[in-house]
DNA sequence: ATGAAAGCGCTAACAT
DNA sequence: ATGTTAGCGCTTTCAT
C-alpha cells in the first residue's frame, strides 16, 4: 500500500511551501484566498489528512480527551459517555473513554494511560478519596458526580440530589404517605450522607422525627435493594409500605421482593426509585422515580473542560436539577386518610 | 507549572544516552539488567512518563484504537463498547469511542476522525451499505453486527442468528407453541433477513407453511413493538398468541401492548425477546429471550483486531453461539393439547 | 551493550 | 502573504 500523503506532497502539488500549505488547512491562519483554495484542491487529489500524532506533538493540542466512568455498560454512565461524546466530537476532537469499576488501581492504570496519550483534558467520575491523587493528575479536568464534593476546588458537575430529594418526598406527601422507609446505598458513598441529609432537612421542616424513618443500606444493586425490601417487609408496622430507594435498581429489587412476598404495588406497597433508568418503563407497574440528567451532565463536563481550557471562568461546582417521571409505583392515599396512613388502594 | 520531563531528562538523571534510556523504557531491547534498573529508578524520581503521541509518530504505532457503534447509550452496544475496551486496555492501548446514529455522514465523520488520529485499527459496526467506503478506509479493522455480512471479505464478529432463531423455535415447540407470529425489524436491514431465512428453515422441516405464519414489521423500538403486537391481536386467530420478536425492547412493547389490551402475559399471550437487555429481568412477567453474547461480541472483535495486526491468520467471519434465558413471558402449553393450539393457561 | 545522528509530520518563530 | 528554519520527544539505523 502506498505511503499516506503528507503535508509536503500536498505543497509539491500546489506548488507552494510546506509552511503555506499547513496555513491552508489549518484555515485559521492568514492565506490568500486563492492560494487556500489551491491547496485545498491538492489536499483532496492526494487524499491528504492531516496526522493528529504530528500536529499534538508540535502544538501541543492533541484533540485528544478522556472520560473515565466506573462502567460504561451500566445505562446511566453510558448516558453520561454519549453526551461527553457528542460535545467532544463537535470540537473535532475524540474521547478516549475508559471504566475504572469503582477500583482504585484500575483508575489510576487508566488516569496515566490518559496522560501518556496527552490527552488535553478528562472527566472523571473519582473512584479515590484522595485528593493527592489528583493534584498529581497534572492535567486539566473536570469531576462528574457526588463524589466529587470531596474536592471543592475543582471544577464539577453533578445532578442536585437535594433538590431531588426534595422532590421526591413533597410528591411523596401530595399522594399521602407521610414517613416513607429509605433503602440507601453504602455508608461509605458520599452520595448517602447528601441524600440523607436532604431527607432529615425535609422532616425537620414538617415536624417528623427523622429518627422514626427506617433506613436500610444496600449497594446499589437489584439483588441488594431485593434484600433490603424483605428487611423492611418483616419490621413493618403500618398497613401501606412506602420506600424510596436512592437508585432504580434498588428500587426494582425492592419491587420484585414485594412481588414475591405476596404484596402487590401500589396496592399494598409504593415504590419510588432515583436514577431514571430505561427498565423502570418496563416493570409492571411502572417504575415512579426521579430522573438525574445523564446526558445533560456528560454534555455540561465536557463544555466545563473546554471553558476551562480556553481560559473561561469556571462556576465551581454547578448542580443539575432532576425532573420526577409518574408511572405507577405509588399508591393514591390521599383519599383514604389523608395524616395517617391506613389501608392503601385507591378511591 | 514545571515543563513535563523527557527521555533526555531521564538519561541525564541516569547518566547514559538518550537512546539507552528509551530502550529501557521501552523493555524489549537488549539492554544491561543494571542499566534498566538505573534508568528505571531515574524515571521514577523524574516523574517521567512516555509521550504517545511521540512514540506514535517515530514509530507508527499511537496505542490508539477505534469503535464506532450506532448508540453507545444503547445497552446493547454498551455492553460491546465495555468488552472491546476491556481487551484494549489489556494491550495497554487505549479506545476512542465514536456513535454513528445509524447516520451516514456521522458514521463518515467519525471514521475520518480515527484516520486522523491514527488509530492503529478500528471495530466498526457498519451503517453503510457501501464496501467502497470501506474500500478507501485504508486502515486495519473488524466489523461487528449482522450487517457486516455484506462485506465477505472482511474479518468480522457477529452472533449466530441462525443458531438463536432454531434456539428460540425449538424451545417455543417444547413448551407447545407451535407457530408464532413474528416482530422483525425493518426490511432494509439485514438481520431481517438472516431471521427469517432461519425461521423458514425450521418451519420447513417441520411441515410447516412458513407463508401461514403472521409476520409484523417494526423497527426495533418500545413503540414499534406496541403497534406491531397490536395490529397482531385485531387480527388473531388462535386463543393463545405466541409472538417471537426479533429484539427485546420491541418484545418490551408488545407485552405492553398486551397488557394495554387487555390481555394477560403469559395465560393468554406468550412473548419471547432477542438480544438480552437487563430491562427484560424487570418486568412482568420477566422476558423470555435468547441472550447476544455483547461483552463477548465486543472482546472477540478487539481480539481479532489484535490479531489481523500481529499478522496472525484470520479465520473470516465468526459467529458466537447466542443462549436462552428462561423467566416467565411463555405460557406451558403442552398439558393442554401438545398439537393443537387451545384455550392456554398452565397446568 | 551503548552512543551518535537522523528523522517521523507538523507548527511556530523568524525572515522576506 | 509566503518561504525558511528549527525542533516537539521519541525510535531507529548505524557506528563503536
Amino acid at each position: 500500500m502506498a505511503r499516506r500523503p503528507t503535508i509536503i506532497d500536498v505543497a509539491r502539488l500546489a506548488g507552494v511551501s510546506k509552511s503555506t500549505a499547513a496555513r491552508a488547512m489549518s484555515d485559521s491562519a492568514e492565506v490568500n484566498d486563492a492560494t487556500r483554495e489551491k491547496v485545498r484542491k491538492a489536499a483532496l487529489a492526494a487524499g491528504y489528512e492531516r496526522n493528529h500524532l504530528a500536529v499534538g506533538m508540535r502544538s501541543g493540542r492533541s484533540g485528544l480527551f478522556g472520560l473515565v466512568i466506573p462502567d460504561i455498560a451500566n445505562p446511566f454512565w453510558a448516558e453520561v459517555a454519549r453526551g461527553a461524546q457528542d460535545l467532544v466530537a463537535a470540537h473535532d476532537a475524540s474521547l478516549l473513554v475508559f471504566s475504572s469499576d469503582w477500583d482504585h488501581e484500575r483508575e489510576a492504570s487508566h488516569l496515566r494511560a490518559l496522560r501518556q496519550a496527552r490527552v488535553e483534558g478528562a472527566i472523571v467520575n473519582p473512584v479515590s478519596d484522595s485528593v493527592d491523587e489528583f493534584g498529581r493528575f497534572g492535567l486539566p479536568f473536570v469531576l462528574i458526580g457526588s463524589s466529587a464534593e470531596r474536592f471543592p476546588d475543582t471544577p464539577s458537575i453533578g445532578s442536585d440530589i437535594r433538590q431531588a430529594v426534595r422532590l421526591g418526598l413533597d410528591h411523596l406527601e401530595q399522594m399521602g404517605h407521610r414517613s416513607p422507609a429509605l433503602i440507601l446505598g453504602p455508608k461509605s458513598r458520599l452520595a448517602r450522607a447528601r441524600f440523607l441529609r436532604s431527607v432529615h432537612e425535609h422532616c425537620l421542616e414538617r415536624d417528623i422525627d427523622p429518627a422514626s424513618l427506617s433506613v436500610e443500606s444496600a449497594d446499589y444493586t437489584v439483588e441488594g435493594g431485593f434484600s433490603a425490601m424483605q428487611r423492611l417487609l418483616e419490621q413493618q408496622r403500618d398497613a401501606h409500605l412506602t420506600v424510596f430507594c436512592a437508585n432504580d435498581l434498588m428500587a426494582l429489587g425492592a419491587m420484585m421482593a414485594a412481588r414475591v412476598a405476596g404484596r402487590e404495588c401500589p396496592r399494598d406497597v409504593s415504590v419510588l426509585g432515583f436514577d431514571g433508568v430505561p427498565a423502570g418503563a418496563f416493570s409492571w407497574p411502572g417504575l415512579t422515580t426521579i430522573e438525574k440528567p445523564a446526558r445533560e451532565l456528560g454534555r455540561r463536563a465536557a463544555e466545563a473542560l473546554f471553558d476551562h481550557l480556553a481560559g473561561r471562568a469556571l462556576d465551581g461546582r454547578t448542580y443539575l436539577p432532576c425532573r420526577l417521571i409518574e408511572r405507577g409505583s405509588l399508591a393514591d392515599l390521599r383519599v383514604v386518610t389523608p395524616l395517617r396512613i391506613a389501608g392503601g388502594g385507591r378511591t
